[in-house]
DNA sequence: TATTTTTATGCAAACGTTTGCGGGAACGTT
DNA sequence: AACGTTCCCGCAAACGTTTGCATAAAAATA
């Protein structure tokens, strides 16, 4: 069961060196000669010796652990993060840890103050819904870095990783305008959501460039996004008394859910009305029709999170100016909006 | 920046007591008294102490995090897993390490090895594919804690957790022929993977039980088993003069492709053709007919590991007996295969 | 050759914690 | 009064690394 364990130590009696010296041959410190860094090398790679990470961490005060707090870990947006996320790190010689917040603001403060205690080189954070308490979020920031992905706050200051909301959105709203459509309904969140906020943005700013009115009665907002409250909304819009011709909705199963209960209804998909999403998850392609949504490259998104922290970390500057980093979306356009 | 930090030095020095006494105090040791444990442990809590995690586990040769693999992070189920891990982890006071082997057995060795002479103090692994290398997995054995879930495989000695596959695809295979199936196709993966095997296993003895014959032109077997596949292995089927009356399969998004090709060839589901899938994936109520299949409790396996798993860390046992624990799936009768 | 500079190495302290051991004080027992 | 116990507490070593400083040997310079 135990394992003779190679230390710094042991590669020193063999060699007759010093620890130091052997400590300064591993690390290619630059005082050693070439021809011990080499003998030191080579032993430590046939003895299979590891560093000690919890006596080095101990020493340098740095763990190469990055701390990651996501508000729900099953959407399939989220793991495509996560994903991006793991393979950088890992490639850059950190490791990770993750935490799950269920949109629970008190757990998410308890998740940063543990991960902090416990010693994690820097923070990467999906904000919870309720990001209006962002007091929970500021001691952190001056404590280590901190970075925010997907679910942000602008009243956070620190550099944050998303997509294009806004542009995205106006994209998405300008594709259902061109094929026509006059009377185009959102199913969005409340203004808690920096995402929904955005991307309810972008479908202003379509409306206006495009000279058609708002109308208040068909602009929907909820507490709690979701495939049913997409059905239940979808209810409500038909229920009034000029019916819009387009849903935009900012989620992909919000739409699902819209889609479900027009075809219960046998409204004509996209004729009488079209739907669009927001995610490109994999319930996109199940639906019938398929659904118009707009993709977001998840993985880069991870990835560039994990490089921008890394380079907080490892920088030794104590002023850091934080960046808005968008990466774009695309929009991927179905039978939801076009027929073909 | 920086945070003036709380040690027990500085403890000790304000009570004018020993480290080794406020280490103790702290740690409830029975030697202290109680008044000056509470001294202690007060000023702990107004002074803010948390201790060094990294002297700590340099001392104790325990790190409180536990590594896990898995092949795919982004599926659902996977998710749901990780999310009992995450949960049970946290109320247990260890932090989870995850990483993601891409099916890679390259790299799901070298994430074993790093994960170890990182200093986890156990793992929770999901194989990848090609468990017949399990040469690779079989030196970590005695080396720390180490459990397999979702896909394992029984020629690791190791305890093993998973849903009850082959009763699960029994009693989803009876019910196909308590519907009046008489010709039940299959749709599984190559003998490299377990669940895939047992699920098989379970197909056979519901034919056998029912006295049904085996047909062997109706059991498909494929590499890698995805939506794509099952599309295509459909048209297979479809292709055969007998054609089945029913078809297995043993994944959900299998099945999609199998409904999707179906619909496209106007075949009547389930009257003609009937469909189960496994996993009670999202896609399972979105697509049409909406899925009949085997629900996977992923939160209950996820803490089960996790439970079992510290367990075996924190028991001081040199031997340690390996369990099979199966965790019940339940059958979920959708349209797919039962009309209203 | 004497002196300075460079190069390569070793010594020892420090990081914050735990823990075996030793011992003084208080108490109870003869 | 002398002894043995029990109860608390402190001393100091140890864990494996890194690193400032000292220093011996070699090389360069005068």
């Amino acid at each position: 069961m135990k394992k003779e364990v190679v230390t710094l130590k042991k590669l020193a009696q063999i060699l007759n060196l010093s620890i130091s010296t052997v400590s300064r041959a591993l690390n290619d410190h630059p005082d050693i000669s070439e021809s011990t860094r080499d003998k030191v090398k080579n032993l430590a790679q046939t003895m299979q010796y590891v560093p000690n990470i919890f006596a080095k961490g101990f020493r340098k005060h740095r763990t190469n652990i990055i701390g990651v707090i996501v508000p729900t870990i099953t959407h399939y947006f989220t793991t495509t993060i996560v994903r991006g996320i793991l393979e950088e790190a890992s490639t850059r010689g950190y490791r990770v840890i993750i935490s799950e917040s269920n949109n629970d603001v008190i757990k998410q403060t308890e998740m940063l103050n543990t991960m902090i205690q416990f010693g994690v080189d820097g923070i990467l954070a999906s904000l919870t819904k309720m990001t209006r308490d962002i007091d929970t979020i500021l001691p952190t920031l001056n404590t280590l870095p901190f970075i925010l992905f997907d679910k942000v706050s602008s009243k956070i200051p620190c550099t944050q990783i998303t997509i294009n909301d806004e542009e995205a959105a106006f994209n998405a709203v300008e594709h259902l305008i061109n094929i026509g459509k006059k009377r185009i309904a959102i199913i969005k969140e409340r203004e808690f959501s920096y995402n929904s906020e955005k991307r309810y943005a972008g479908y202003l700013r379509a409306l206006k460039e495009h000279n058609i009115g708002v109308d208040e009665k068909i602009i929907i907002s909820v507490d709690d996004i979701s495939l049913q409250q997409g059905k239940r909304m979808t209810n409500l819009l038909l229920s009034i008394k000029k019916r819009p011709d387009a849903i935009f909705t900012i989620t992909d199963s919000a739409a699902v859910g819209v889609i479900q209960t027009l075809k219960k209804f046998n409204i004509k998909i996209p004729d009488e009305i079209a739907v669009v999403g927001f995610s490109n998850s994999r319930l996109s392609t199940v639906i019938e029709p398929n659904l118009t949504t707009v993709d977001q490259p998840g993985e880069a998104i991870g990835k560039n999170a994990v490089k921008h922290l890394i380079e907080e970390i490892e920088s030794n500057v104590d002023t850091i100016t934080s960046k808005m980093i968008e990466i774009k979306g695309t929009l991927i356009i179905r039978d939801s909006t076009f027929k073909v």
